[in-house]
DNA sequence: CTGGGGATGGGGCCC
DNA sequence: AGGGCCCCATCCCCA
């Protein structure tokens, strides 16, 4: 294979010269879309072809050309000006299959040039960049987005084989209608290389991006695991590499046949890397067909691009030897490798994620849900919630995880460990957490406190299902002009008359509102009758004052014993002027309270 | 209903 | 980048 620089492109690939091409030059395009066995992919500017179902030996390499990808072919013309690309848009007419490939690599690698290259803009761009002067591609989907806001751009569906050969097709025109102008100068693995018709659809960026939330990635990437066995590589570009499974899942057997690893001899045969989704490749496949130039497993199909294999790094050693998935999974492994190995010349790398600025520092953001991580590690941790991808299965139970370190911990439950020891009562717990949750037994702290009764409880799962308590009980009494409902009828009448005809938005009616809410909702209000008689709510209003405020600190004592003794002084006066002077002792206190800074008692 | 504990999900952070 | 550890949140079960 040659390479040549030229104005607007980075690299040529000659399939022609059969001492230096290598075995991508068998790939010829298929006739149909059923009768393809390969997929191709680009990533970074190296060319990567799939087995989407197991090639026999003596059968062809097919590669199914989308129409798709053939306007995008189109849409280069322009842009290309050396005549090379003339010549070869002639014999691409002709029908080459050669040459078609030719085009096909031609083109893959001169619109990836067009790309900035954003490992270089990630790792050099200072830490008062603004934000949109970093390089976004899911942004650049979004500006660039179907004007009429349609997800997927439709299209005609004529064969696929006469619109790339050239024969009466109608794509090789940059004025055709059809074509959708929107997609033209995107990065290749925006797109994918096939159209959707068949529901194929790049699983790249896109589907991650804002743009693209009405599709979520899931659909297209199922969860591995029981319920997914073995699923045929779908006939799409793969998933940026935080979604293909990570060699992490492929050392943790060997991880865990080594010695040093916590676990207990019983574990590491049944703890393996889950199965992946991707079609088993039948022996022979490629070497077959070209036995002089197979590539390394893993090798990219434009291999001058690419960093030298590395067999040790994720090839299994022979006694490990690799299932047909696992040689898929190698595929994706290598993959995943040379994304991220340097290179030299820029646009090799993409960004599935957008970048953003926090605090000078840069975050990455997940396209799907908008969170954002200061290591991309975490983010792409995060993706596996998206995607689906649980890498990590217990083979005891066939539970899959996210993350290995989950496993691990899960594989406690089948060695009954609990390494967690509570000093205090020596009994032992699985895991850090509950064994937090239970020192909170002898210190006695609770945390969790509900707002409306005050009751405290040391795991916030037991609040909760106390505040349904609450909330499932009907509240009868509902004021005409907020709406608010309550238990009783005389907490009603203190709101309209202390806090609803005020001004809500004032902080001490706030307050005061949640004052009354939660005196109608504790135990004292509840030992009232609708009928009780004025001594009587003014008792309890007390007693409930004096109760809420045990626990609270030294300092507000004070102001406790004075709220109680100006309380205790309206107890034999009129209802309503009782309470009415009750809630502006409160409000006095109150405002004192907030002025001194000191309002544990109204936060509770 | 409350409370205690087991199991798991997921993010942060460091190495 | 990935592993390891820690932490918090959550759900579930059961007494």
């Amino acid at each position: 294979m040659e390479q040549i620089i030229l104005s607007g492109l980075q690299h040529f690939i000659d399939g022609y010269d059969v001492q230096k091409s290598n075995w991508m030059r068998y790939v010829n395009p298929a006739r149909c879309l059923a009768e393809q066995n390969l997929v191709a992919c680009q990533n970074g500017r190296d060319v990567y072809f799939y087995t989407i179902r197991p090639v026999e030996p003596k059968q062809e390499l097919l590669v199914w050309y989308s129409q798709e990808f053939a306007q995008r072919l189109c849409s280069q013309q322009g842009d290309l000006r050396h005549s090379e690309f003339h010549l070869q848009t002639q014999q691409l007419l002709q029908g080459s299959v050669y040459d078609c490939l030719k085009v096909y690599s031609y083109l893959l690698i001169t619109e990836n040039s067009e790309k900035i290259d954003v490992e270089m803009l990630e790792r050099d761009t200072p830490p008062d960049t603004p934000d949109d002067q970093i390089m976004d591609f899911s942004r650049k989907m979004d500006r660039e987005e179907d004007p009429e806001g349609r997800g997927v751009i439709p299209s005609p569906q004529p064969d696929r084989r006469e619109a790339l050969l050239g024969l009466n097709h109608p794509y090789l025109s940059d004025h055709h209608p059809s074509l959708p102008a929107p997609h033209r100068g995107l990065p290749l693995h925006l797109h994918g290389l096939y159209g959707h018709r068949e529901g194929l659809v790049s699983s790249y960026p896109p589907l991650y991006s804002h743009s693209r939330h009405l599709q979520p990635p899931y659909q297209f990437l199922p969860p591995y695991g029981p319920h997914y066995p073995r699923l045929v590589l779908p006939p799409y570009s793969p998933p940026f590499p935080s979604v293909i499974p990570s060699r992490g899942s492929l050392r943790y057997s060997s991880y865990l046949g080594t010695d040093g690893v916590p676990y207990p001899p019983i574990a590491p045969p049944n703890l393996l890397p889950v199965s992946l989704p991707y079609a088993p490749s039948s022996q022979g496949g490629l070497k077959e067909l070209t036995p002089n130039v197979s590539p390394p497993r893993g090798a990219p199909a434009t291999p001058e691009l690419s960093p030298p294999a590395k067999p040790d790094s994720y090839h299994p050693s022979p006694e490990q030897s690799p299932s047909s998935c696992e040689e898929a999974m190698n595929l994706s492994l290598a993959l995943n490798k040379s994304s991220t190995a340097p290179r030299n010349g820029p646009g090799h790398k993409s960004l599935p994620y957008p970048l953003k600025k926090q605090n000078g520092k840069i975050k990455y953001e997940c396209n799907i849900c908008s969170k954002t991580f200061g290591q991309l590690s975490n983010l792409k941790v995060h993706l596996r919630v998206h995607s689906g991808e649980r890498p990590f299965q217990c083979h005891l139970c066939k539970k899959s995880f996210t993350q290995l370190a989950h496993l691990q911990k899960h594989h406690l439950v089948h060695t009954g460990e609990k390494p967690h020891e509570c000093q205090v009562c020596h009994k032992r717990f699985s895991s850090t957490s509950n064994l937090k949750t239970h020192l909170r037994l002898h210190s006695g702290e609770k945390p969790y406190q509900c707002k409306l009764c005050n009751t405290k409880f040391t795991q916030y799962i037991h609040l909760k299902l106390h505040r349904r308590l609450h909330s499932s009980r009907d509240r009868p009494y509902r004021c005409a002009l907020c709406s608010q409902t309550f238990f009783h009828r005389f907490s009603l009448f203190v709101h309209q008359r202390s806090c609803c005809l005020a001004n809500s938005a004032c902080p001490v009616n706030v307050h005061m509102k949640e004052m009354v809410e939660r005196f109608d909702a504790s135990q004292e209000a509840d030992t009232l009758t609708e009928t009780a008689s004025t001594s009587q709510v003014g008792e309890a209003v007390e007693h409930w004052l004096a109760r809420t405020l045990e626990g609270e600190g030294k300092e507000d004592q004070k102001e406790a014993t004075s709220s109680r003794a100006a309380v205790l002084q309206l107890l034999d006066e009129p209802l309503l002027q009782h309470l009415n002077r009750i809630i502006r002792s409160l409000r006095f206190w109150r405002t004192d309270l907030h002025r001194r800074r000191s309002l544990r008692f109204w936060r509770t």
